[in-house]
DNA sequence: GGTATGCGATTTTTT
DNA sequence: ATCGCATACC
């Protein structure tokens, strides 16, 4: 471990970075500039040069996936394991068990997977007599999420409403039978510690000198509770954070992107003051591309002042793709990927990226359809698939038999006729007599009590089934799971379905056994319990996803989820106004545009060499056709990013794109079957040679009151509105991102309406 | 208790 | 369009 030398191949701030050991320091690292990297060989110089104890390093990430490759190369560098470098959630929750096994206290706690909270909400709305409709599950828990996030007092939390109210109560509520079923949901994982190191100073203290050395990776994204929870351990500030201020894009879910600008100022002492490390060189992207990203960013006013160079060459242009709809656009794709990959790139070296997991289903279609490999990351999780959640909530009532969300899920899976009635009466009587459900099971003088009328057959079969499950070994968690799905016969409960279907479902139960069985190789003293915490946390350890990983497949996923990756070529598909930025009621509000333009910039400089823009003019959504415009995204990246020079030379300023219906790619003007424009459309992209985007820049003169080409309507025509009626369209003006509509409606007279959003209400008549 | 039918809401993004 | 939920019936 002598040799190794921690700074070979860092760049004069990088090797600062690594190298500074005592004390605050925030990295601000722009894209591509090796933050990851910078952190990584950062504990390994603490570790080496340092001589700091590996499990004294507390190294948070931002995915599960993130915290493994960090592991890993840490491993080959060095090999030695660093066990606690890992996501805010699994910090957490290491912690409580460790609190929890300290106070002798032999329970075990079971994570709530992401669809139990609305269950137990319902439930509670119910119990307090409100109607479901009124006060919406999914809102409730929304609003309770983000007070748990916030790290709001409950007990002292004025409501603003009505609904505020209720969902106070049903706040408080959710709390008490978690706690009483010892259940944890995901933000518990950071509030319960965050609570624990508040209330007693002396654990405070332990965890403080637990963890001398802390380092989180991207705390641009950390919201409240994790904020306090750096700050509460983090007392001693030998605290490093890196992050991008421009790639903050979890807003929604909490993410204070103050964290990261007021990190100075936190962290600062003094004596030790806050090391500040930049840096700005980034080693991945063309110069097009960097660019092209920098332009869109800095539209956004509220930023840090920041910029990234690179030394890399400048790069084969931008091409941006304008066709009709969503299955034009993913044949191109598709064409394009074929190509390349003929060109002897690797599968693996593409990405294509959307904004929302909805949109992945055609682009998945086109691969597919042309054979190609590739991998879809997010959406459903393997972990998330119905019958795997079956299996998993027969193990965690194994582990933990208070928990009632996973009885109520299996106690009739498969069918053994107890309906609900059956399930309220045993939990009613087991509420009487102070005892765990499935201990009225283990206990015949109880369960002759519930076991009567037509479900005494069905519940001594369960108590029967339970006695046999309780027998499985909890230290081999292959041997539990394979358990489960033989004692119970679950496959029996899709034996119903068409065969393709039940062989999948089964399938995916079997997928568990393996799982389980990686799991025990990889840590054997862990048991069921350890199998449990990964499968809560949603780590893909073990999964079929996992064993996929690292074929040669092109890899597809959202914009969220490609933060921290890199390609050589990636696409960005839906580049239209309304799906990125993604608009859901009428106004978006400015924080919220910034956020998706940082959205933006990430995926921009995910490309390490070629970047293909596309948007479609139609898109089917919730089984309709809506029409879009352009994001206004594309007019901020500049026009020298695209395809240089036109075909007369001239330097090529986006033009409006063709009418809907023409094609205008080269060929595709004259094909006529849908093949063969595909194929022209695709050749086009391939040469560079797509056309002119569309002429959005704001300060180009798109007159008012002209017809742009784009509009998808025309003066005069006859239309109707779903609640204006009929009405005939007089004139459209306004710059494309803002393109209103001036309708001379039947019954209503003369309405000015937002065209981007009117249209979903707006069907043409012939 | 199980199953068929119809209605309504639903789509950001993830630990 | 699709899914989950509620209602009504077996």
């Amino acid at each position: 471990m002598a040799g190794v030398d921690v700074f070979a191949g860092l760049n004069e701030p990088q090797r600062a970075a690594v190298a500074h050991v005592r004390g605050p320091a925030l990295v601000i690292a722009g894209a591509g500039s090796g933050k990851t990297r910078v952190i990584t060989h950062r504990i390994a110089n603490l570790i080496q040069a340092a001589g700091v104890r590996p499990d004294r390093i507390l190294a948070i990430t931002f995915t599960n996936k993130a915290a493994g490759e960090m592991k890993e190369r840490i491993e080959r560098l060095l090999g030695l394991q660093t066990p606690w470098i890992c996501t805010f959630h699994s910090a957490g929750y290491r912690m409580l068990r460790m609190e929890r096994a300290r106070d002798g206290n032999e329970s075990e706690f079971s994570i709530c997977d992401d669809e139990e909270p609305e269950k137990y909400v319902r439930q509670i709305v119910k119990d307090l007599g409100r109607n479901p409709k009124d006060f919406e599950p999914k809102k409730l828990c929304a609003r309770i999420s983000h007070w748990k996030n916030q790290l709001a007092d409950l007990a002292t939390l004025t409501p603003n409403d009505d609904f505020d109210g209720v969902c106070l109560e049903v706040a408080k509520e959710y709390a008490r039978r978690l706690d009483a079923e010892n259940k944890l949901d995901f933000d518990d994982l950071l509030l319960k510690p965050v609570r624990m190191l508040e209330k007693d100073a002396v654990c405070r203290r332990r965890w403080q000198e637990r963890f001398p050395y802390i380092l989180i990776d991207e705390y641009q994204d950390t919201n409240a509770a994790q904020y306090k929870l750096i700050r509460l351990l983090g007392e001693h500030r030998n605290v490093c954070a890196t992050g991008d201020p421009d790639q903050a894009i979890y807003g929604w879910r909490g993410a204070d992107i103050r964290n990261i600008l007021n990190f100075q100022t936190d962290f600062d002492k003094p004596g030790e003051p806050v090391t500040m490390i930049k840096l700005e060189q980034n080693y991945r992207s063309t110069q097009v591309i960097l660019r092209a990203a920098q332009g869109v960013i800095e539209n956004n006013t509220e930023r840090m002042d920041k910029t990234i160079r690179t030394d890399n060459a400048e790069g084969k242009p931008i091409s941006l793709l304008a066709v009709d709809d969503e299955l034009d656009e993913s044949y191109a794709i598709a064409a394009a990927l074929e190509r390349f990959h003929g060109k002897e790139r690797p599968w693996g070296e593409m990405a294509v990226f959307y904004r929302t997991n909805a949109m992945s289903r055609v682009l998945e279609d086109a691969l597919r359809r042309r054979a190609i490999p590739y991998q879809l990351h997010g959406g459903t999780r393997f972990y998330d698939r119905e019958e795997v959640k079956h299996v998993v909530a027969y193990l965690k009532l194994l582990v933990n038999p208070r928990d009632s969300g996973a009885l109520s899920r299996i106690i009739n899976v498969p069918k053994r006729g107890i309906g609900d009635g059956t399930y309220d009466q045993l939990t009613s009587f087991a509420d009487e007599q102070l005892v765990a459900p499935t201990e009225v099971l283990e206990r015949p003088d109880l369960l002759a009590q519930v076991a009567v009328g037509r479900a005494a057959g069905p519940m001594h079969d369960f108590a029967r089934l339970w006695r046999l499950l309780k027998t499985l070994p909890l230290g081999d968690p292959a041997a539990c799971v394979r358990g489960v799905i033989e004692l119970t016969n679950l496959a029996s409960h899709y034996s119903d379905r068409p065969p393709a279907e039940s062989e999948d479902r089964v399938g995916n139960m079997r997928e568990v056994i393996t799982a389980a069985e990686q799991f025990r190789e990889s840590d054997p003293s862990a048991g069921l319990v350890g199998f449990l915490e990964i499968v809560g946390l949603n780590a893909e350890a073990g999964s079929r996803e996992d064993r996929e990983a690292g074929q040669d497949r092109v890899q597809m996923m959202t914009l969220h989820a490609a933060k921290g990756l890199e390609f050589p070529i990636v696409f960005i598909a839906g580049l239209e106004e309304g799906l990125l930025p993604l608009l859901r009621g009428k106004e978006i509000e400015d924080d919220k545009l910034q956020e998706e333009r940082r959205l933006m910039y990430v995926g921009i400089t995910r490309a390490m060499k070629e970047l293909y823009l596309s948007r479609a003019r139609c898109r089917m959504l919730y089984g309709q056709t809506f029409h879009f415009q352009p994001s206004r995204f594309l007019a901020e990246i500049p026009s020298t990013c695209f395809v240089a020079k036109d075909a007369t030379g001239r330097h090529s300023v986006p033009d409006p794109t063709p009418p809907p219906g023409s094609r205008r790619y080269g060929k595709a003007a004259q094909a006529t079957s849908r093949e063969e424009a595909k194929a022209a459309v695709a050749a086009a992209l391939d040469s560079g040679l797509i056309k002119r985007g569309s002429n959005l820049r704001p300060n180009t003169q798109v007159g008012d009151d002209v017809a742009l080409e784009i509009d998808p309507l025309h003066p005069g025509q006859r239309i109707s509105h779903k609640t204006l009626g009929r009405g005939t369209v007089a004139v459209l003006r306004g710059p494309p991102e803002a393109r209103v509509a001036l309708i001379e409606f039947d019954q209503h007279g003369v309405k000015e309406l937002q065209l981007v959003f009117a249209m979903k209400a707006i069907t043409v008549l012939p």
